[in-house]
DNA sequence: GGTTGAATTGAACGGGCGTTCAGATAATCT
DNA sequence: AGATTATCTGAACGCCCGTTCAATTCAACC
C-alpha cells in the first residue's frame, strides 16, 4: 500500500535509467511498456513518474547523455592528422564496445524521438561527425589522406567502426585490443594516400 | 457495409505489402498498428487478415523476400578476387540504394521477429556475409588482399557499405555512380595488399 | 512519540491494440 | 435471372497502454 522498506529516491532513479536502457536496447522503445520497466525496477508503474516526466524523456535523456559523454570524452590531440585519426578510431571502438546498449539505442531509436528532441540528438551526432571530417580535411590538405569526398568518407568510416557493436561479443574469438588494431588498420588504409 | 466497387484481391494484396513496408520503415514495426496499415490501404483492419495470417508474418515476409532477392540477384563472377570484390561492392551499393526501406527494416526490425523467424533471417544474412568472406579469403590466399582476419573484415566492409542508406538522398550533392565509385575506392584500399 | 514529508501503491481514466467473425455486398458463373 | 463465391465491413473480444492521483506507509526530525 505504500513505500517499501529501504527504498529511496537515490536508488530508484538510477535503477530506472538502467532498466529503461536495458529494455529499450533489447526490445525497442515502442515495444517496452512503463509497467515492464517498473517491474524491472521493482516498483509500480505510477512511481516511475517521480523520476521522469514521461516515457519520451526517458529515451531522450539516455540518448542525450550518451552523445554528450561521447563528445566530452575525446578531443583531437595536437598532432599530425594521421595520429589524430588513429586517436579518433581507437577511442571510437573502445567507447562503443564499452557501451553497446547506449550505442544501439542512439542509432536505432531516432525515429521514436519527438521532433524537438530529434533535432537536439541530430545536432550532437553531427558535431561528432564534424570532428572526424575536420581530421580528414586537414589530412587531405597535408597530402597524407587520399579522400575524394570528406563527407562521404566520414560517413563510411563511422559506419564501419560503429558496426563493431553488431558482432563483437565479450569473450569471443578476438579480444578488444586486437579488434581495435584491426579496425584502425582498415580505417587507415581506406583513407591513406598511396 | 461490404465490398467496395472495383476492389480485388490482386490489388489489395500488393498494396498491403507496400503500405506495411513504408509504415514499418518510417515508424518501426512495434509503433505501427494494423488499423494504420488498413487505413493506408483504404480498407478496414479486418480485411487485412485475408492477405496475411498476422502482423508478424507481414514483417517476416518482407524481410525474407528482401534477403532472398538480394541473394538471387548476385553471384560472384568467374574472375580474380579483386574483380569479384568490385562486383560485390558495386552491386551492394546499387541494390541498397534502390531499396532503402527494405534495407532499413531488415537491419532494424530483427528483434521484433519471433525466434523461429529470426533464425531464418539470420541464416540468410549469414549466407550473404559468407559470400563476401569467401572472396576475401581467396584474395588473401592469392596475395592480393591484406586482411588479418577475414570475418572482421567482412563485417567491417558490409557495415561501411550498408551505411550509405543512412545519409544518401536522391537528388543530393553526389549522384549514384559517384557514390558507388567512392565506396568501391575505400573498400578496395581497406583490404588491398600494399 | 507525535508530526511532517518523501516515496510508493493501487485503482482508475480514456483509448488503442491484434484478431475474429457474422453479415453484407458486388462480381462471377450457370 | 438466380445462385455462388470472393471480398470487405463493422462490431466485438479481451487485453494492455501511458498517465494521474488520492490514499497509504515509512523514515526522519522535533
Amino acid at each position: 500500500m505504500a513505500r517499501k522498506q529501504g527504498s529511496h529516491a537515490d536508488i530508484t532513479g538510477p535503477r530506472l535509467r538502467e532498466a529503461a536502457l536495458r529494455l529499450f536496447a533489447r526490445h525497442g522503445f515502442a515495444a517496452v511498456s512503463m509497467r515492464q520497466i517498473a517491474a524491472e525496477v521493482g516498483v509500480q508503474a505510477g512511481a516511475l513518474y517521480l523520476y521522469t516526466p514521461d516515457k519520451q524523456a526517458l529515451l531522450f535523456d539516455l540518448m542525450r547523455d550518451h552523445l554528450e559523454d561521447l563528445l566530452a570524452d575525446w578531443a583531437p590531440p595536437e598532432a599530425p592528422p594521421l595520429m589524430q585519426l588513429e586517436s579518433f578510431v581507437r577511442h571510437h571502438i573502445r567507447y562503443h564496445l564499452d557501451r553497446p546498449d547506449l550505442v544501439f539505442i542512439a542509432y536505432m531509436e531516432l525515429r521514436n524521438l519527438d521532433p524537438a528532441n530529434f533535432a537536439v540528438i541530430e545536432g550532437l551526432r553531427r558535431d561528432y561527425e564534424t570532428r572526424l571530417e575536420a581530421i580528414l580535411r586537414r589530412g587531405r590538405a597535408a597530402g597524407v589522406f587520399d579522400v575524394a569526398d570528406t563527407k562521404l568518407a566520414t560517413m563510411a568510416l563511422i559506419a564501419m567502426l560503429t558496426g563493431v557493436t553488431t558482432w563483437y561479443r565479450e569473450g569471443g574469438r578476438l579480444d578488444r585490443a586486437t579488434v581495435e588494431a584491426l579496425y584502425w588498420d582498415m580505417a587507415r588504409k581506406a583513407v591513406a594516400a598511396a
